[in-house]
DNA sequence: TTTGCTTATCTTTTT
DNA sequence: GATAAGCAAA
């Protein structure tokens, strides 16, 4: 190895029991000083704690933090391990650089962007933000108009970030994800080039561009890898098994030199695909970094033995077979509890019952969660906990940065960054009253061009009313060029903002405007608007709730933001077919072993008690109930594992019965079929299902029986008693 | 041209 | 149950 520290002289200096606190495994990976090493970690093996003693060990030893990087899956994963690592040195460890991959790519892009043809000032678009600039090009490009059916705005980028993600050509994509797109490529692919071109021009990036460009920046600078070798020793990166190969890429070109890289990751909690991460990368990276060693922690310290079979049944059935089996290393432990609901209100009321009696027997509210799988799938059991009074924090959901007020602040702070941001632009001038979408066009077209679009906004000549509004606006931000302070400059845009603001939000203004003072006061953790920016679009905070107390309260949480973590009681809520798995799951078998490992990730996060919950009916939109099988996972965990809830203290009557699997007889028939058993549908007529969504009829087979191929299933044969189907 | 109103649509998951 | 698109009126 190249620039080894001398691991030798302070050993012992702070008197941290290693032996006592890891295991041999751990221990290897934690005093291992160079080469490169991949850590396979089981849910609940201490792959934390791991790495937290190995920050620690390394600084011991004579490492100077600085030259340690700490990649993690979320800025505050990795301000938690820094934290227990300097109270285990007693010391700080605020040198140990540690943050996410795109927060460390937007660090190095501000200095190297020039390399790759970007100025420094850029700035990022959020999802929105390129929703809307997708939109704009496709209507620019008349693609949208009525009778045309371009793909909707969201598959254009999800599209767009698969193909950066996974690194494929359009044409493979498609052939692949979007076959029914395959006759539109061209126009696709136009749409692409245009988007990419106008980022370049307008000084913007998204989250993507940011791995992408730094990427190319290695690939393309020798000097940049160098440097990057010599001031990072000590690479680790933690999830790694959600990371895409772009990103593993990176890790390679920044190890340049050393080798010194530690990655640790659970290839069965790989669950960000859609994404381009594939449990495939962790078992590439011996390929990537030869003279690897390869350590496995199989011992689970979470939850008890009883969850663990349940848990080990689940992934036992993935298609792929993951040779890990989890052995619980605490005693004892009680069975998971199955409980199946008439509808999702009673649902939510078993939910908040339990919460309750746990809470009662002293169990703290924090150390409660409920998981599920998309957003919206909690809505009744929130209203349920708001009716008894009980405080919860839900995770993954909207965030502040997502309220409207908010984006119109921090739009005008992008531009004080960058001024040739037409997204932003066109959300500022549209508080303006009287000025509409047109007359933004006419602006932007008139200054973007221009050098100095301030200036030029500055001397825009036109005899509207809104005039000086605009000019306002204009001298303001040209104003702000010369002051560096961050918390004069958010100072100045509030005062402008604030009475727009009171304009168009008159009913809860106030509670809008304590949300801007809570933004402003943030400024004191930056020292400059674009970083502060890239932290709030990288990192969004999590919609405080206002209420600046530190209330522990249990935790409603998507299974993806519940990653990492655990707690003493879990629900996992709606587990239905068409929820979870989740309907656009169902057409293929990866995506199901996707959502198997999903589930796996869900269960995995109790400590001691487990209720796996769902109901016979379930609410979609515009159907009222309909009747909803149980979700396929949980029926592939044997019955003997899991115990129903004891009827006798539920409420009353719609426990499930007996030993029976949760199948057929359980199909509830709901008012019948939509539309009855007349020939109503021919072939080729254009139809929905509320689970799979828009279709085309094939042919009707009998009397109950039609073949429908569905845009984003394929082929479907429904029974007409069962399927509600309706004509669009 | 903007704005206000009505109607349709649709809900994975996230850096 | 939010939000975008579509349409009529100011």
């Amino acid at each position: 190895m190249t620039q080894a520290h001398s691991v030798t002289s302070r050993r012992k200096a702070f008197n941290i029991d290693y032996e006592r606190d890891l295991n041999p495994q751990q221990l290897q990976a934690v005093k291992t000083t160079e080469g490169p090493v991949l850590v396979i970690a089981g849910a609940g093996s201490g792959k934390t704690r791991t790495l937290v003693y190995r920050v620690a060990w390394l600084i011991e030893n004579g490492i100077p933090p600085e030259s340690i990087l700490l990649l993690t899956f979320t800025r505050k994963a990795a301000a938690t391990m820094l934290q227990r690592a300097s109270s285990l040195l007693k010391r700080s460890c605020d040198q140990v650089s540690g943050g996410t991959f795109h927060g460390f790519a937007h660090r190095m892009l501000r200095q190297y962007a020039p390399l790759v043809g970007y100025p420094t000032n850029f700035t990022i678009m959020d999802r929105a933000d390129v929703l809307q600039v997708l939109r704009y090009i496709s209507n620019e490009m008349g693609l949208t108009g009525t009778g045309r059916r371009f793909p909707p705005k969201k598959t254009m980028a999800t599209i767009a970030t698969r193909m950066a993600n996974r690194g494929s050509s359009l044409e493979e994509l498609l052939e692949s994800d979007f076959s029914h797109l395959e006759d539109q490529g061209h126009d696709i692919a136009k749409v692409l080039s245009a988007y990419a071109t106008y980022k370049k021009e307008h000084h913007l990036m998204d989250y993507d561009d940011l791995l992408l460009l730094w990427r190319k920046v290695l690939r393309e600078n020798r000097e940049v890898r160098q440097n990057m070798g010599r001031k990072f020793n000590y690479i680790m990166v933690d999830e790694y098994q959600d990371t895409n190969p772009a990103q593993a890429e990176i890790v390679r070109l920044m190890a340049c030199g050393h080798d010194n890289v530690m990655v640790v990751g659970d290839d069965a909690q790989s669950i960000y695909a859609f994404r381009g991460a594939s449990f495939k990368n962790i078992l590439e990276f011996p390929n990537l970094f030869t003279n690897c060693s390869v350590i496995k922690l199989v011992r689970n310290y979470r939850s008890t033995q009883p969850n663990l079979d349940c848990t080990n049944a689940i992934i036992a059935h993935a298609r792929e077979k993951f040779a890990k089996k989890l052995i619980a290393h605490r005693k004892g432990g009680s069975m998971p509890v199955v409980f199946r609901s008439k509808d999702e209100g009673e649902q939510a009321i078993f939910v908040a019952d339990r919460i309750q009696d746990f809470l009662s027997k002293g169990t703290s509210p924090e150390k409660i969660a409920v998981l599920f799988r998309a957003g919206f799938h909690s809505y009744q059991l929130e209203a349920e906990l708001n009716r008894r009074g009980l405080a919860f924090e839900k995770r993954g959901g909207i965030k502040l940065v997502e309220a409207a007020h908010i984006k119109d602040f921090l739009c005008l702070l992008r531009l004080t960054v960058n001024p040739y941001d037409p997204v932003s632009w066109t959300r500022v001038l549209i508080m303006i009253e009287g000025l509409g979408p047109k007359g933004i066009n006419r602006i932007l077209t008139a200054t973007l061009g221009e050098p100095d679009p301030l200036n030029a906004l500055r001397q825009y000549k036109t005899r509207s009313r809104w005039k000086n509004q605009v000019h306002g606006l204009a001298s303001m931000l040209l104003s702000l060029r010369k002051e560096t302070r961050l918390p004069k400059i958010l100072e100045s845009i509030k005062d402008w903002i604030c009475p727009l603001v009171q304009n168009s939000y008159a009913g809860d203004y106030p509670r809008r405007l304590i949300e801007l003072q809570q933004l402003c006061a943030m400024a004191d953790n930056y020292d400059d608007a674009a970083t502060m920016l890239a932290d709030l679009a990288l990192d969004p905070p999590e919609n405080t709730d206002t209420s600046k107390k530190k209330e522990k309260k249990l935790v409603l949480s998507t299974i993806h933001s519940a990653k990492g973590l655990e707690w003493d009681v879990v629900f996992m809520i709606s587990l239905v077919e068409g929820r979870f798995p989740a309907s656009g799951a169902l057409k293929n078998d990866v995506d199901i072993e996707e959502e198997r490992r999903l589930f796996y990730v869900g269960s995995t996060r109790a400590r001691d008690h487990i209720f796996y919950c769902f109901p016979s009916l379930v609410n979609v939109s515009g159907y009222g109930s309909i009747p909803a099988d149980p979700s396929r996972f949980l029926n592939e965990i044997p019955a003997e594992l899991m115990k129903p809830w004891n009827p006798d203290t539920s409420r009353k009557g719609h426990t499930f019965g007996g030993s029976s699997r949760y199948t057929d007889d359980s199909k509830i028939q709901e008012t019948g079929t939509s539309l009855g058993s007349g020939n109503k549908f021919r072939p080729g007529q254009r139809v929905r299902h509320p689970i799979f969504g828009p279709g085309k009829v094939i042919q009707m087979i009998n009397d109950k029986k039609i073949k429908i191929c569905f845009d984003r299933m394929g082929y479907k044969t429904l029974h007409m008693d069962y399927a509600k189907i309706s004509i669009i």
